[in-house]
Formats: C-alpha cells, structure tokens, sequence
DNA sequence: CGCTAGTTGCAACAGAGTCTCAATTATGAT
DNA sequence: ATCATAATTGAGACTCTGTTGCAACTAGCG
C-alpha cells in the first residue's frame, strides 16, 4: 500500500531525508514475502542493479523497524531476520532447529500475562521477545536420530 | 553442594575427563551470584590466579550448560549472559534498556500456552527463550528523556 | 607405569554489525 | 531556481563474539 508514503512521513518526521537507496530498499522489502535477512536482501537490491553497500542496509533497518513497517526478528546468536509487518498483527516465533523454518503464533494470553508480570514488578515493557526452538512437524517425523533431518542452513 | 561431584559425573558418562581447568572453572561460576558473561568470568579466573584461556572458557561453558549446572540466556546481539541454574527453577527474563539490570519471572502459565501452541501446530519444542524489553523501575522514573538513566553495561 | 583419547593455549580465522571519512545529495530557506 | 547545510552514502577498516587448527600436555583406564 503507501507503505512509502508512509515511511516518507516518518523521515520527516525526525528530520531525515528520502534518498534513492531508501526507496530501493523498501520496494525490495515490501516484495519479499515470509522472513529474510540482511544478505538476502542485498543479494535482490544488487540482482535489480540497485547498488546499495551493506553499510547502508544496516543503517537504514532500524529506521524501517522503528517506522513499524518491518520487524526483527532475533534467531540464536547473530541471526537476525526481520520480516514485513504491514498491517500485520503481534505475533511470535517456532523456529525449527531442522531445517530452519519459522512457524508463528499468537498469543493473546501471553501479552496479558506479560503486562501482569510487569505490573507486579513495576517494570515498563516496551517489547519482548518470544521464540520457541525445537522441530517442525516434518523434521520430528524423520526420527529422533540427531542429523538425520534436514540440514540446516 | 556436590556440584562438582555432578558435573564429574556428567564429564565420565560423556567420556570426558575432569581436567584442572574445568575444576576452576566451576568453583568460579558457584561463586558468582546473578548472571554473568564471559568476560566476567575469565576476569575472575585471571584474578585468582587460574590461566584460563578464553577458548577453553568458551569450550567447556556449553557442557556446563547442557550438563544443567547453568544457563545460557541470549541478550539482544551477541550478548550471552549466563546464571546458575544449581537447583533452581526455569524462568525467563526482564531486561532493563537503561542500566542493564535482569529481573527475573516465572510464569507457568506462559508454559503451558506454549504447549498448548506446540500441541496444535505438531511441532516438538526442546526449549524457549523469552525476554520482556523494557526499563525498570529506577530507570522509568528518571524519565523518558534518552540518556539520563544508568551507564549501560 | 604407559597409552591414548581428550584437553589446552595460542593465534589465526570467521561472521555480523559498526564506524570513519570524504564525497554526494535532499530539502528548507531565500 | 539557487543556495546552504545537514543528512546520507559507499568503501573499507575495525570491533566484538565466538570458533578452529595444531602442537604440546595430561587424565584416567588397563
């Protein structure tokens, strides 16, 4: 949708600017579908002939996540994907250790819950992180034999 | 406590031999209360005198870990704390954006959603990790203003 | 005691992300 | 439309965590 217009008026917002590269950027991330990270998306930008540096991917994916059109998404040490939050609602992670999917789920109980638990300690959230690791339906299946699954990664 | 018999018991059904390292090792980690990081550790190990390397610190924390003895608990990023687990129940936590601190929360309730959600989409959990971001107390009051609160780190 | 597999330290390496700096450019003001 | 200025960019050096190869060392079984 004016997914860019609406980051445009973030930009101006805090006083940033609307460059070229932005654009590219978020064209290319509203046509990924499911999760993706850094190298994914710089591989698409360079395949579409649009140079942007790795320096200024990172620059700018705070700035999409805080303008609320993508969300991070952090696996195990040093893998963060992120993913297109569009109109999309809360939601939170299974990440297969077989094979590397991501399944989500929502838990309306478990926000509530949060807030009580913070409540009680006084603590403010402002966000949270959930993720549960274990084995998709297909790499259970396969048998408990470790490596027997799917590579990963 | 007999932690030490526990992890020798762990290294010998493992095939793996209780060296001297691995006994400072874990005379350290008993000793610290609340969580701690690697560089805490080899700081401690270095001021008693023990010549720690870090690769074997960095070696011998996962059997630590999958031995039971402690817990690995992923900040945002790179940054691995670990805590004692020495009879201790699972719980998750809350992390302090202005000054760093780790509040700590139980919430069976959470578990037992998560085993539910599991239930319903196959999937066959082996472990979860669950961080509320926020600030606390001290921090929230000093207010919102980015900055004023504690050091971090 | 002696063997052998496990262990250690070192230093080189690897992956992810950040930073510096000179050159470029979007944008508000004129 | 032009200017001035602050934001932005790319390239590469750098940092921070953690891992790995290798030769020397050592726990622990027999």
């Amino acid at each position: 949708m004016q997914a860019i217009e609406r980051f445009a008026q973030y930009l101006s917002k805090h006083g940033l600017k609307m460059t070229r590269e932005r654009r590219a950027l978020i064209d290319h991330v509203l046509s990924v579908r499911g999760h993706f990270d850094v190298d994914d998306l710089l591989g698409r930008l360079r395949k579409a002939g649009h140079g942007v540096s790795r320096a200024t991917l990172y620059r700018n994916l705070p700035r999409l996540v805080d303008s609320g059109l993508i969300h991070k998404v952090e696996m195990a040490r040093g893998q963060a994907r992120y993913e297109l939050m569009l109109g999309r609602h809360h939601h939170d992670h299974m990440i297969c250790l077989g094979c590397g999917t991501i399944l989500e789920f929502e838990s309306p109980e478990v926000e509530r819950i949060q807030e009580v638990v913070c409540r009680r300690k006084k603590f403010v959230m402002t966000g949270h992180s959930h993720q549960i690791r274990g084995y998709c339906e297909s790499c259970a299946s396969v048998g408990s034999s470790p490596g027997s699954a799917g590579r990963r990664r």
